[in-house]
DNA sequence: ATATTTTGAGCGAACGATCGTTCGTTGTAA
DNA sequence: TTACAACGAACGATCGTTCGCTCAAAATAT
């Protein structure tokens, strides 16, 4: 019992690392070695815990949905939704704001377009996120707030698709010492605009 | 001269099979010798057109931005502002559709996120579309067709963000096998919307 | 026009490094 | 005694790049 937990730890602390080693040089960049090294375990060890290193991107893969729960949860509130929807906006957007989500979600992103099992993990976390808020939508549209949309799922998405633009282009703005002429407010003004029954 | 010529078709030569090989496995899982045997030319030869790995994705960027230039044409029209617009959006959105682009894309992001070089490349190009946009949208804003918007740039860069989120979207549709709700329509449709004066 | 020199495209073996993975061997706790 | 986490040497493959070489064509001299 108590070796266990002792040996989920050691392998959280490794996946800890590698997302520390894949943020810093991307997934392909990045040795096995870099990660043992990385997590003072030896390379033999790593394979005790990992088939390959496929599986430890996966497994990284896998705990982003945990990330996703406090948008989740935020998003299920019914009351004041319009006050909702901007907080919502505003966190997601300064999570996304933070370049190493940003560099996680190339990496994957990257993997997953050619590789089947990635792509339907990110798909299957990206759901959960834009069926909440298609449904905070839809409520809204019942209680008049927000004008008909054609479809809420649709809507939803170009709404995540507006946040994680600005994301993308924040961390190339870093990147190439251009500054990113898009903030959240202007965001959030247009988004409301487009709901505006 | 005429030798100059061949130089330069062979050259432009490694360049397509360098694309393809990019595409096919991404930048960093391609192998020089990957190249060089697909442009039927041997690895020594290929190093005395190019100096190095990176410089042929280098030079691959440097080719998008000929891409480009039917879009800026198009978005340079005056006559009929809002059918500029929803052209502009319709074709590029096609042209967004197609997987091998958004692929191509995210191999150069995906390198640019840690190349300051690269990614200046990258935003240099986007900054053509972007403003040529913004101004669209600002000659629309002065014959009354928009509203006033407080940045033309920052809204042109959320339109461009919409537009590469439905290519995205749709690329990783294919590969997860689950179907992407937005469409060219949609999206038209809350554009336009938040331009409404 | 012919002979000579210079040039550089084209080549592939070879380099040292690193890759992901395997495996036989330890040491320790159950 | 058993089980298995932990280890690191070793494997074969591949990586990006370099190097010395060949040979046809351009440049120059005759």
């Amino acid at each position: 019992m108590n070796k266990k937990i002792a040996l989920e730890e050691r392998k959280s602390h490794i996946l800890q690392s590698a997302l520390a080693c894949f943020l810093e040089k991307g997934f392909n960049q990045t040795g096995i070695r870099d990660i043992a090294k990385r997590a003072e375990v030896s390379l033999g060890n790593l394979y005790n815990h990992f088939a390959s290193k496929r599986m430890v991107l996966i497994e990284i893969a896998k705990l982003e949905k945990e990330e996703l729960q406090p948008f989740l949860q935020q998003l299920s509130q019914r009351e004041n939704i319009e006050a909702v929807l901007e907080t919502f906006i505003r966190t997601y957007a300064d999570y996304v704001s933070d370049p190493d989500d940003i560099r996680l979600m190339m990496e994957i992103i990257g993997e997953a377009i050619r590789d089947d099992e990635i792509a339907a993990l990110f798909t299957e976390n990206e759901t959960l996120v834009i069926d909440q808020l298609a449904q905070l939508l839809a409520a809204g549209q019942e209680q008049g707030l927000f004008a008909l949309i054609d479809s809420p799922q649709s809507h939803s998405c170009m709404i995540l698709d507006l946040i994680d633009g600005l994301g993308f282009r924040q961390a190339l703005a870093v990147q190439s010492d251009t500054p990113s002429p898009v903030n959240v407010d202007s965001l959030i003004k247009l988004i409301f605009k487009s709901l505006k029954p």
